[in-house]
DNA sequence: GTTTCTCTCGTACACGTGTTCGAATAGGCT
DNA sequence: AGCCTATTCGAACACGTGTACGAGAGAAAC
């Protein structure tokens, strides 16, 4: 591997020189050995070393991301739109997935931190887990406290800026729909339990309920993985012990395509006997069939946000940026009035 | 940020000890010691410099992966099985989007040098691009004579370890299957001509043309860029330039799914009065409607064989492996028998 | 001709860690 | 007690780069 000492000694300069020319320092350098040293680097294929240049220049430049899966399309969105913001600044993006494992989220702090990322972005849904809670936010702190910016996705416990989808609003417009709709019997395909993200869209399809008159037994509500194959489990759990359903409601998308999906096995009519709807609003909900009635959140939008506050070197640490984005029913085909 | 030398001075050590107890090194350290220093880093929240360390210990350890898009299904699966066995190696992994621009996979080759990355996956298809290609090449070899391992997904001009799927049997399968079926006016959704994979299964295809005694004449080829706007714009287009087609035929799956959300827009029934078939098996194909009739690739296992190959240090360097992946056909529900 | 100023360039050190080598200490053996 | 050895630990350097500081040379001013 080519150095920067070679680089000099087959130009006959200094290191120093070497290095004021490569990275355009504002000091002056006569040309000619500018010359010597540029065709030195394209002899030696000459690439600076990324870690020594950073321990030289205290100066972080890379951003930490860690989120749930990427392969995920919710998270895939979300990263395309960190992405786009981060590569506009010339940043590097380092991309974690913990896989909703919060001790490897943990773990990925430390990798984050001793990389120096000069940010990190955590993407996922927050857990209710007290320890967990607490070891992450210490772990945040102590990165704050050296410098690092912090920007969180979701309700999370650690005081800092953060992109909130109001994820309560969306389980409200979600309910009020199948409400309106004259539907009584509503099963609900819940996320995982421990996140707070199934706890904030459960909560607002409680409060449509409310306001409606109705309620939500437990037997009525089943908690799945937020994806494809566990959506369609729940979903046929629901229609074993609750027969009379004339509407499923599940928390993510995917997952109300695995309920399209079992649906379709079982030859029950959607939207006709049974209406489905979503959330999210995932790229492919448009294309499934029936289209997916579901809530929409700006994921791309809310990765771009994110990305925005944790590039902001000069805002006042004090007084944590709380951004709320909105959710939207986005009406379809997959839903309808039940059967008379 | 704390570092060695501020754990080594509250534990009352040399950065020496401290460093062999943190590192768990084969030199015998007192219990004493080693408790005191485990105590000072518990207290200081001591994470060891990332950048340091592999500036000491000349030990590369992480790998570089360079995809067009990582939200991009195709590329979500690959990374998965990419990451499954990196993790499982203990191998941090750096994505890096070029969203198809030589010129930034060029850049993104280099920042993976400067990284130090023990290896490059190059997962995006290869380019008809005589300079480029050239350039790439040499990037790539000069980074193999430092030692760094390089192993491509897809046909790229570069000689060394590669995942290979076979396109071209993919293309004939599926163009075999529709003319099978009675197809005689087949519309072709190609990807963008510059990649080597669009080339690849288009070949299968014309195969399966002259087996078959048929054409395939160029006003019923229409590129587009691999996404479902693209693949739905293609299609508009060819069926107003040719009224009479029975079949479109796009080389991957979003543009498939773009081209029966047009069908739908347009109220032309699939597969009664046109059919749709796919490529790549994306895991959304079974959940359109019609459920999307495709050929099938193991993404997720090819990450993972490309991950292998990059991870296995003794291989003889100059022996390349080259893994042949085959290509199977999936039939659904969006292919049948051409109206009479 | 001497002084001073400016313009370039090289020397030396710092960044934080791993590791070699030598020193010091304790313990065992005669 | 004296010597030798085994055992631990610390001082010093290397990794590759950026940069403060100083040195040298040439030019300008007197």
């Amino acid at each position: 591997m080519a150095t920067l000492a070679d680089v000099a000694r087959r130009a006959g300069v200094s290191p120093a020189t070497a290095s004021r020319i490569i990275n355009g320092s504002s000091k002056p350098v006569t040309d000619a050995l500018r010359e010597r040293v540029l065709a030195a680097v394209e002899e030696l294929q000459y690439v600076p070393n990324a870690h020594a240049q950073l321990l030289a220049r205290s100066h972080r430049t890379a951003i930490g991301v860690i989120v749930h899966d990427v392969s995920d399309p919710y998270f895939a969105e979300i990263t395309r739109g960190l992405q786009r913001v981060a590569t506009a600044h010339g940043r590097l993006v380092i991309i974690c997935n913990s896989y909703r494992d919060p001790v490897k989220e943990l773990e990925y702090v430390e990798l984050l931190r001793a990389h120096q990322v000069a940010a990190i972005v955590l993407a996922g849904s927050g857990y209710h887990d007290e320890e967990f809670t607490k070891a992450l936010d210490g772990k945040l702190r102590v990165y704050e406290g050296t410098g690092g910016r912090v920007a969180v996705i979701g309700r999370h416990e650690h005081a800092g800026d953060a992109v909130v989808p109001d994820n309560e609003m969306g389980g409200y417009l979600l309910a009020s729909h199948l409400y309106e709709l004259g539907h009584e019997h509503i099963g609900v395909i819940a996320g995982p339990k421990q996140l707070t993200t199934t706890t904030d869209r459960l909560a607002g399809l409680r409060r449509a309920a409310r306001e409606h008159g109705r309620k939500l037994p437990p037997t009525r509500v089943a908690y799945a993985d937020f994806d494809r194959a566990s959506g369609a489990d729940a979903a046929a759990a629901l229609l074993d012990t609750e027969p009379g359903l004339t509407a499923l409601a599940a928390l993510n998308d995917s997952m109300a395509i695995g309920a399209l999906s079992l649906l379709r096995t079982r030859g029950i009519a959607v939207p006709e006997r049974v209406s489905v709807i979503g959330f999210d609003d995932m790229p492919i909900a448009r294309d499934v069939t029936p289209a997916l009635t579901t809530v929409r959140l700006p994921l791309v939008d809310m990765g771009a946000r994110a990305m925005t506050l944790a590039l902001d070197e000069l805002a006042d640490r004090t007084a944590p940026r709380i951004e709320q984005v909105g959710a939207e029913l986005v009406l379809r085909d997959s839903t309808a009035a039940p059967p008379a």
